[in-house]
DNA sequence: CATTGTAAAGGACAAATGTCCACAACTTTA
DNA sequence: TAAAGTTGTGGACATTTGTCCTTTACAATG
């Protein structure tokens, strides 16, 4: 749901401003600002300092299925660097953000000389196959009223925080549905 | 669906055949046999060499949700050596099954010391991220006709190949609810 | 403060999917 | 080959979810 890596955060904090010209930036978007677009080259690595975004797909029936909420210390783009595709999916704050930015070479030669970065980015992939897997499995065999259930129970102020909307497509449900399954829950 | 890794296959044969006492080792497995459990320690990664294996996970409610086919060079058990935690699917071999077998210290130190090794490791986790995000939304946003047309169209000989139930058990959906699918594109 | 506009919620019906069970097809065994 | 068991398929109904549209709540404006 809300996904934060805060060991990564730690590091690419302090490569950062271990050189004062560092190639790897600080940058800011307002809500709603979309700082990666869907089928379009990326050329950096981008990690979320503060702030909350969402990551989405559009598909041609023109519904959008949310991916994940990134927070602090999630990372995206990377997988671009290793697949030379495009973006296949959107990323846009929903709240004010800061974030670094990675320039693709910066970033690619991180893996190939600091061990340190390549074992962190390993595991940041392996953590969101797992992660991913768990979920859609998770969503595919329990009814949506036991996923909301299950979502208020670790983010109790999750309809503060994130639109209905948003929900709805994270869950890959209607919003009518989801305000029936909320309705019901009391 | 069947997923296959030409590239990583041919490297890992070329590493194994290099070294007459090498620790790749390669087994063979038949038909219904668990290679990897969920829930349980991995020692080792593996490698499809030939044949066609299923990725599945059990809910608590009893449903199997398949993850992946897996066919000729895909890969399994590599997330468990870094993320550190149990297995979180089951592989099962659907047809008798060839495969190599990298302990984790083998795989470790390649990860550390081979350079293309890593690099290639890097693009087949992002290729899975990529993979199932662009499934997961295209079902959760098609009507089940429509997928399994599209399966279908990739893979025409794909209810000779797998039995319904697992289809159903991929798609998501009831074998109810997957033979009248079937009944209605003729 | 009334009026108009806009966004959120819910009612009513339609469509899709699940559940349960019966029946058919096919295997095994005596 | 008949009987019994096993597996696969489909009918009938229940439940869930989607679609469409009305109603409600709230905000903006004259």
């Amino acid at each position: 749901m809300i996904r934060v890596n805060k060991g990564f955060l730690d590091y690419v904090t302090t490569l950062k401003n271990a050189d004062k010209h560092s190639a790897i930036t600080e940058q800011e978007a307002g809500v709603g600002k979309k700082i990666v677009t869907e089928k379009t080259t990326v050329f950096s690595v981008y990690v979320v300092k503060e702030g909350l975004a969402k990551c989405y797909l559009t598909e041609d029936t023109g519904n959008d299925f949310i991916q994940e909420f990134f927070g602090a210390g999630e990372v995206f783009g990377e997988l671009e660097m290793f697949t030379q595709d495009f973006s296949f999916c959107t990323i846009e704050a929903l709240t004010p953000i800061k974030y670094y930015k990675i320039p693709k070479k910066v970033f690619l030669a991180l893996i190939e000389n600091d061990a340190k970065f390549n074992s962190l980015v390993l595991r940041l992939m392996a953590s969101k196959i797992r992660y991913t897997a768990l979920r859609h499995s998770y969503h595919q065999s329990h009814a949506l009223e036991v996923n909301l259930k299950r979502l208020l129970k670790e983010f109790p102020d999750l309809l503060q925080k994130i639109s209905k909307k948003d929900i709805a497509n994270y869950l890959g449900v209607t919003l009518r549905s989801l305000n029936r399954a909320i309705k019901i829950l009391g």
